[in-house]
DNA sequence: CCGGTCATGTAATCGGTTACATGATTCG
DNA sequence: CGAATCATGTAACCGATTACATGACCGG
């Protein structure tokens, strides 16, 4: 039995467009990347079972050992019910801070590594999401859903952003006291 | 057996000062709250394991009934090598984003509703996180803690004034679109 | 024809939460 | 004395990842 919330992220891309189960991983990967993640292990019995109740089926695409994926009419009705209620959000794990927190017994220099890490790390998220501003920017199929699309981009821009700044001053606090 | 991640948390609370395994779940929900979480299931366990390799001690305290647990000189070497070494970062997910990506089938309304939620929430995490700052520089005793403790502080202070400010402009672009 | 990618699925495992069982202590 | 809180632990369950098994297709 598949989760709801995987129900979601599985219909809502195949409401963008059809697409196998492969194609639909990759997709969830390279576009819902930054704040959303399924695997193969979550993906087929998902859509298994969503073909079950008639929210998905397959239909025959360029290759014939792979199936294609569309949602049914029934499906955005579901997907419609799905987007409508709040998702159960997971207790925050976010390592690097925890590492930090206790930064006293892994002295200065372990902590700058840390700090420059997750500085390193959000320059490039930056990177990623200019690029992926230009695609929707250029993108003309798909007006009615852009903004969004935009407006998570956002979030994961103004997020990013701040962890920059955050590492500079903590660079130079911890540099400081060192 | 437990994890690196929860050894880490357990024994970092109580480098700090020895307490039970009740309290000790109650200063990672209040101090670390924001970026970790331990669940009984999590710190009973792994303080039992602890204590078999020598790293945790029972000592007695006021109550007899309830166990103190101390950290002991090799737990100390213990928590310089967890803190040494990266955590295992889980892939992301975040619900309210995943939502607002499909926000398309959701309607306007839904969205700024859940866009609302996400602003009022992160106004209620800077209130706490006023109010830890301001315990942690009332505090006169882990002077030698405290840089670390506020480089934490700050990147939740930045992230959620991120979210605030994401959340306001994400009411004027959706609100201009309805 | 051979290696890389596309493709579908399953089984084992894991990290973690929740619920339950049990009882002592404290305070009004 | 009764209710709330403090306290310790276990068992069942669950969501999710990883690894594995299998094979078609495509390009060089």
């Amino acid at each position: 039995m598949s989760t709801t919330s995987t129900d979601l992220a599985v219909l809502g891309a195949l409401s963008v467009e059809p697409m196998s189960g492969y194609a639909l991983r990759e997709a969830i990967r390279d576009v819902l990347g930054h704040f959303w993640s399924e695997s193969f292990g979550q993906i087929y019995p998902a859509l298994a079972s969503l073909e079950a109740e008639g929210f998905v089926e397959r239909i025959e695409g360029s290759r014939p050992t792979a199936s294609l994926f569309a949602i049914t009419a029934a499906g955005l009705e579901r997907l419609r019910e799905l987007v409508r209620a709040p998702l159960p959000s997971r207790p925050p794990r976010h390592g690097a801070l925890l590492r930090l927190y206790f930064g006293r017994h892994l002295g200065s220099a372990g902590c700058l590594e840390i700090v420059d890490g997750a500085h390193a790390q959000a320059i490039a998220s930056l990177a990623t999401y200019a690029a992926i501003r230009a695609e929707i920017e250029a993108d003309t199929e798909h007006t009615d859903d852009a903004p969004f699309w935009l407006t998570t981009l956002d979030f994961g821009e103004r997020t990013a952003r701040a962890t920059v700044e955050w590492a500079e001053a903590t660079r130079r606090a911890l540099g400081a006291t060192k």
